[in-house]
DNA sequence: CGTTATTGACCACACTTGTAGTCAAAAGGT
DNA sequence: ACCTTTTGACTACAAGTGTGGTCAATAACG
């Protein structure tokens, strides 16, 4: 079940992470602003998610609640395995390389990471 | 010029950043094991390729040298940007925590990520 | 030289993705 | 009890993508 999110399924799924558990109307609102899709649109993008087994529902009379079935940590994982399997040759240290050249850490990034580092070591 | 590469002309590209300059044959030879796909489709990937500029041609005679248009270097710091951006709130430090999560940095990455830090530092 | 293999140009076609419309059932307002 | 709105189901349709075929020119081989 590779569970293929397109980008616009994407936006909807970043809704349901922050607030599980909602109707599709309360999707199309918190959308407003950030996407300028039509309600039907919506609609159409929870079907997909739900066909393809990236959504639950639950039955709500009229209507349905969604929630992810797959978690953000787990997505997150997944994404970053494959961009570094895919164009860093399976290696996670020239990545980050790209990134601090792409963008710079800022002081934060940099003390986080020494953090994590640290405790990856033990 | 947003350059939309896709995951099959990808494998071309790799073919390429790794020796430029090289004839539809030989990089269907390169494909060879690799990917199975018919000569006809790494032509087509090709052509699409050059249609979008992420190829140059340089013709040879009857047939065409391709290389690369965009180094690999960039287009590895733009994904990895688009990634972050996508799914990290652009902070790298979470993304690389999911790394080490995700598949467990190995000693050398962890050494090489602080010399890398070490640098960013000053 | 005539035949064959290679190459780029153009074409095909199903599947996915973005974007939305139609429809019928149900829920809610008045 | 109607009319309107909302919702899910189904449908549409163009662009992009994966995969490969046809064709004509030409290079290479015998």
């Amino acid at each position: 079940m590779s569970l293929q999110i397109t980008p616009a399924e994407l936006e909807i799924m970043k809704v349901l992470w922050k607030r599980p558990g909602i109707g599709a109307s309360e999707i199309v609102d918190a959308l407003d602003g950030e996407q300028d899709w039509s309600p039907r649109t919506v609609k159409t993008l929870l079907s997909r998610l739900v066909e393809k087994g990236a959504l639950e529902t639950q039955a709500d009379g009229r209507r349905y609640l969604y929630r992810p079935a797959v978690a953000k940590r787990d997505y997150q994982k997944k994404e970053a395995g494959q961009l570094i399997d895919k164009l860093f040759g399976g290696r996670a240290a020239p990545l980050v390389a790209q990134l601090a050249d792409a963008r710079g850490l800022s002081e934060d990034d940099i003390e986080e990471l020494e953090a994590l580092l640290g405790r990856l070591k033990q």
